[in-house]
Formats: C-alpha cells, sequence, structure tokens
DNA sequence: AACAGAATAT
DNA sequence: GATATTCTGT
C-alpha cells in the first residue's frame, strides 16, 4: 500500500539521518574507557589502533599507540559553524611502536587491521543510507560516502552489502503476509510462525525499507522505479585514509572485544546546500526538496517531543574465540 | 584505473 | 558465521 511507503518515509524524515546528525558524523569512536587505556585524548581525529599483537604467550604489554598519522587529519572543517573542536594532539606518552620501528617512518603498511564489528548501529547506519539511497544507487562506494563513518573502507561496505542483499533475498523468497519486517529487535514478536527464525541477529535489528523486500510490488504500477536519489555529500570530507581506522581495539589479554557507546552529539553542518553536488546532479528528485527543507531547519535545538522509539539493542558482542582482535566502530547513532 | 559483484578464503 | 580477500567483468 502506499500508505505503508508515505508511512515509513514519513517516519524517516524524523528518524533517520538528519543530516545534522549524519554529517558530522565522523566518528571516530574509541570508548571513553580504551581511550583512557591508551592515554588518547583525543577522539575527535583519528583513532589509534592497536594490534598486530599476536604472539603467544608474550609478557604483558601495553598496546603501544600509533603515531599519528602523519599531516593534518582533520579535514572536516565546517566553514560555517561547526562544532569541530580543533585536535590538539596531545598524547601523554607516547612510546615507541612496538612493531616495526620506524618512528618518523610510516608504519608499514602491512599490518592488517581489524576485522570490523558491524553493530547495530552501524548497520542501521547502513540500511538507511541504501534505504536513502534506493537500491538501485546504493553501491559500496556511495553507501560508504553516505554513512560517513571514518575508517569504514569500500570493502568493508561492499562485503556487508553482499550479505544484506542475501539476506533481503531470503526475506523475499519468504514474505508472504508474516512480513515482520518492522519488528525491532528484542523480541520480534510474532516470530513463533516459523516464519523467520533464521532471522540473522544484526539484520532483524533494523527495519527493512519496503521496497527492498519487493521493489516489483511496491512499484503498484509498473513506473515509479526510482526512489530517494539523495545523494551524498560530504563525501568530500572524507579524505584521509589512513592504514588506522578510526577505531579501537581490544587489547589486553583475554577479551578482545570492546564495545562502548559514547553518545556525542556533534552538531556539524551540511554542506551548504549548493555546495557540492556529485558529478551526476542527480537532484531533481522531491525527495531532495524534502531534504532540502530538512536541512534548512537543522542546527537549532529543536527538540521535537519525539519520543519514543523505542529500540533496544543488545550491546555485547559475540565473541570471538579465537585471539582474533576486533575492532569496532561506531556511528554516532542513538536509537 | 576504478569500481561493483560474486566467489572464495580466513 | 561474520568479515576479508581475491577474482572477474565492466
Amino acid at each position: 500500500m502506499r500508505e505503508d511507503d508515505s508511512n515509513w518515509f514519513s517516519r524517516w524524515e524524523e528518524e533517520l539521518p538528519s543530516p545534522e546528525e549524519l554529517m558530522p558524523l565522523s566518528q571516530t569512536l574509541i570508548t571513553p574507557d580504551l581511550a583512557m587505556a591508551f592515554d588518547i585524548r583525543n577522539p575527535n581525529s583519528n583513532a589509534a589502533v592497536a594490534a598486530a599483537n599476536n604472539n603467544a604467550g608474550s609478557p604483558p604489554r601495553c598496546p603501544a599507540q600509533q603515531p599519528p598519522p602523519p599531516q593534518s587529519s582533520n579535514p572536516l572543517q565546517p566553514p560555517s559553524s561547526g562544532v569541530a573542536q580543533p585536535n590538539s594532539s596531545d598524547f601523554g606518552d607516547s612510546a615507541d611502536l612496538g612493531s616495526g620501528g620506524g618512528a618518523g617512518e610510516e608504519p608499514a603498511r602491512t599490518l592488517k587491521r581489524p576485522r570490523l564489528v558491524w553493530t547495530p548501529q552501524l548497520h542501521k547506519r547502513f540500511v538507511d543510507a541504501v534505504a536513502h539511497l534506493g537500491i538501485k544507487n546504493a553501491v559500496p562506494k556511495t553507501i560508504m560516502q553516505l554513512m560517513s563513518v571514518d575508517g569504514l573502507t569500500r570493502e568493508n561496505v561492499a562485503s556487508h552489502l553482499q550479505k544484506y542483499r542475501l539476506y533481503l533475498k531470503r526475506m523475499q523468497g519468504l514474505s508472504g503476509g508474516g512480513g515482520g519486517v518492522g519488528a525491532g529487535g528484542a523480541g520480534a514478536a510474532g516470530l513463533g510462525g516459523g516464519a523467520d527464525p533464521a532471522t540473522d541477529h544484526l539484520f532483524a535489528s533494523s527495519p527493512v525499507p519496503p521496497h527492498f523486500l519487493h521493489p516489483a510490488a511496491a512499484a503498484g504500477r509498473p513506473n515509479s522505479e526510482h526512489y530517494l536519489p539523495y545523494v551524498p555529500v560530504s563525501a568530500l570530507q572524507q579524505q584521509h585514509h589512513h592504514p588506522h581506522m578510526a577505531a579501537a581495539v581490544a587489547a589486553a589479554g583475554g577479551h578482545p572485544q570492546i564495545q562502548g557507546q559514547y553518545h556525542h552529539r556533534q552538531v556539524g553542518h551540511f554542506g551548504s546546500p549548493t555546495s557540492v553536488a556529485p558529478a551526476n546532479g542527480q537532484f531533481d528528485h522531491p525527495f531532495l526538496a524534502r531534504q532540502g527543507q530538512v536541512v534548512h531547519r537543522l542546527g537549532p535545538p529543536v527538540h521535537n517531543g519525539v519520543p519514543g522509539y523505542v529500540e533496544d539493542l543488545e550491546l555485547g558482542n559475540a565473541a570471538s574465540a579465537g585471539g582474533r582482535k576486533v575492532l569496532t566502530l561506531f556511528p554516532t547513532g542513538e536509537d
């Protein structure tokens, strides 16, 4: 039904990625604890990743900190208003790198990054991005840009997307009416129907826009095919690529994974509406218009009373048995 | 060359 | 099983 569309859509405007919340998203997230552990005071720019510790039985060693990435790591500096704080790179003590050993040299790029862990928050961002882009335009690079999560790579997204598509496919297959799509995480009620036991934990945690499931049906009439071409934006800002993701790594001996939830609302700004346009210029969509409006109303603490979304996420991650190190970067999301 | 997508590998 | 990496086609 069309209503559905409009409906979920509306919800979106409010619930989702309002540019304000999204853009500023240069999430360099390190859980406070972690930061402390690492003695990092500047979670704003790059995160340090520790890694490369695979040894069995080596003495307790503190994760060395990564030398700050060379050069300006803060390309994001909203011209207008921005809450970006200057980073003072101020490291208490910097130990030398245990590995590699080049002090002033670039750490070898040979180090592997820790596996990315797709937290529900991250995944949500992903879904939002995909939704906003429309399935058609949702390709890894674009999605990645829209998400603008620091440290996220195209590969990460591609891989996740691949899996996500499979998931959608499966859902379509089982569509029927039960479509327990909207079920939010916990206990998606009504699973009992034997519908989706397979409900992949992660995927099930974010609502899947209807079109995703059956674009065909949504198309009611074989005409409207495109949905929201909303194009990115800030993609421009993401210019630093470095071997180290902004993320945290667990270290310490036994529990390789870390997670934290630290919400910090950093409001940035959405590039000037007129500012950057993707070379494509696919800007003529009704949607954009909306987006535009939204953009206008940014900044001010116009706090709607919009309450209540009850979404529960579980923290706590699955564990990796082996001594794998896991990287968890999280978006600002807050749900 | 750059990227998307599927196929493998870890 | 979740991600990463490799391979292939565009």
